[in-house]
DNA sequence: TTAAAACCTCAAGCTAGGTTTAGGTAAAGT
DNA sequence: ACTTTACCTAAACCTAGCTTGAGGTTTTAA
């Protein structure tokens, strides 16, 4: 059985983030903690999963502040269990699964015009802002594409 | 045939981008202008262009950097052709292949992890983050996904 | 001809997702 | 006992990708 508590050093060096991550992460209402005597943050076990799962969620493309909505559907009073994870996870799985159909969308669109004549500016995806691809604002962080990429 | 010249009032209503973000675009060396005698901006017809495939590519979750880069191999002395642009694209398809492999890696994980009993806490990719899924920055940004999110 | 709309520059501000620094306390190793 | 390591808070700083504001000029429309 995993120890039942948990530094926050332990959890950031098991974990890949730093403290200051960590620190961020509370501050931000994604995580908990309770404090030792001495005021030093103590962590249930299941807060590894949480940030595993943040971390798996930002791959994705997922804002911090979604995560926390999320999180929000998951019970209060105990460990969330392998069931209250997967309904978490199927949400998202949708959202990816239409994040993937729109790159592939992007894809094709890229490859029908970004060299096309473009004698019909009015119906040409890429000079046409209003669009599909019509952007708001600078939408959510994507993953690490280091390990996707020929070289950076 | 069009206008052979653009103020950047027009090239920002076509564009459907703000002017602050022209101004932006050219002091990073996205796009050129020369002035007219009272020092206004004025553009070539094929700056749309680029507009339009600088936002294209940033919906693919290419940085204003990498575009740029890539905006370096067009020439220099005359306006790119058909040609010139879909060498362009044919780089960023391969990479937005890679992005959508990527992408379906992440939901497969998703669906296989998040979960788990996690008993084997060493080979599960959620609880480890030296796996493919280890990022070392927030990488670049998304998709404005309002499009393909069922609320936001 | 005059007023409004568009344009100019430069600097500061904003959001996300953290990191860094400073100054101080707690816990652990020797 | 003492020294090192870990931890604490608060505030400042960082990058990307812009936007906003201030103060002034140019173009255009009536």
């Amino acid at each position: 059985m995993a120890e039942a508590t948990w530094s926050v050093g332990r959890v950031a060096k098991r974990c890949g983030v730093n403290v200051s991550a960590l620190h961020f992460y509370e501050q931000k209402g994604l995580i908990k903690s309770w404090r030792n005597c001495g005021n030093q943050r103590r962590y249930k076990p299941d807060v590894l999963r949480r940030i595993s799962v943040i971390k798996a969620a930002q791959k994705m493309g997922i804002s911090l502040e979604e995560i926390k909505q999320a999180f929000n559907s998951l019970p209060d009073n105990r460990t969330p269990t392998t069931e209250d994870w997967q309904l978490l996870a199927s949400n998202w799985q949708q959202m990816l699964d239409a994040r993937i159909s729109y790159m592939q969308k992007l894809r094709d669109d890229l490859t029908g015009c970004i060299g096309c004549g473009c004698l019909s500016m009015n119906s040409c995806p890429l000079y046409n802002p209003d669009d599909v691809l019509s952007a708001k604002g600078s939408g959510p962080v994507l993953l690490d594409q280091s390990s996707a990429r020929p070289q950076t």
